[in-house]
DNA sequence: ATGTCTGCAAACCTTTTGCAGGGGC
DNA sequence: GCCCCTGCAAAAGGTTTGCAGACAT
């Protein structure tokens, strides 16, 4: 597990973050700092990967992983998104507030929108739907990145 | 299988609309009669029950069903939808070009929109994210559909 | 007659669940 | 010590694939 920041501000980072009365066990740990350190949300299988290829003493089971990212959205500091690009739903913490992705068709890269072109569609939407109460919403944004356009 | 549109008209409209040289079964038909008759994208599933649900000297297969969506799909005629909140994919005709859909949390009912809302995003996105082309987006408004807020 | 399409069954992939043992608090 | 959490294995959905026979052209 390697991630850019030192490794003994961690606990600190942990400390700040965890949820009230939310038991802490390694493997919840690891999975929180896994998804801290990623740029891009995850998938659980890539969460699985990288736990297991560490130290082969430790193991982590794949519904370890499954159930604490459950616990972990439950807990309200991780969201999980369902790409219509891929099979697997990926997941990261709340902290970034990222809701919306371009993704590469090409990489699968998917890279975060930092502002949301949403924000005044409702009226629009809702005025042509009529009744439908609009509780939220996902956007996804295909094409193909830069370094993909440079390969070809 | 039952349609608003009377019988003897059938022949006719997938003589309008049937893929040059795609071999005419009476699977394939009958997949595409449904698709043409439902006013909501369809599920393999939902395909299979219904094509299942009439005469039950007709048998239909789960992988008739995928391979020909996906035949359909790569003759471009159906496009395939991957929607956040269903674990399946959906299918529709291409022909009434719904791209987005509002998709009450309760009843799980698909509510095309009619119009994109996204036709000038296009701008605002690719200016933040240097050097992404953009080639597609998918949208998806979440929320309740009048009837379920009504039942509440 | 040819090659594609079909049904059946098995495989596959992601995710969920049951259970017995182990580890936080 | 209690109860929640973990690992393992099996099951559960949705989708894909291999194969032998059937059908459209």
């Amino acid at each position: 597990m390697s991630c850019k920041i030192h490794a003994e501000s961690y606990d600190s980072i942990i400390e700040r973050n965890w949820p009230d009365g939310f038991k802490k066990t390694h493997q919840r740990k690891d999975i929180f700092i896994l998804l801290f350190c990623s740029e891009e949300p995850m998938s659980a299988a890539e969460i699985y990967d990288q736990l297991n290829s560490g130290d082969p003493k430790e193991k982590y089971a794949f519904s370890t992983v499954y159930r604490n990212l459950l616990a972990f959205e439950k807990a309200g500091i991780v969201t999980k998104t369902v790409l219509s690009t891929e099979a697997e739903a990926v997941y990261e913490l709340k902290k970034s507030s990222h809701k919306h992705y371009a993704i590469c068709t090409v990489c699968h890269r998917k890279i975060p929108i930092k502002t949301c072109p949403l924000h005044d569609i409702s009226k629009f939407v809702e005025s042509s739907l009529n009744g439908f109460e609009i509780t939220g919403h996902q956007l996804e944004i295909l094409g193909i990145c830069n370094e993909c356009q440079k390969k070809k």
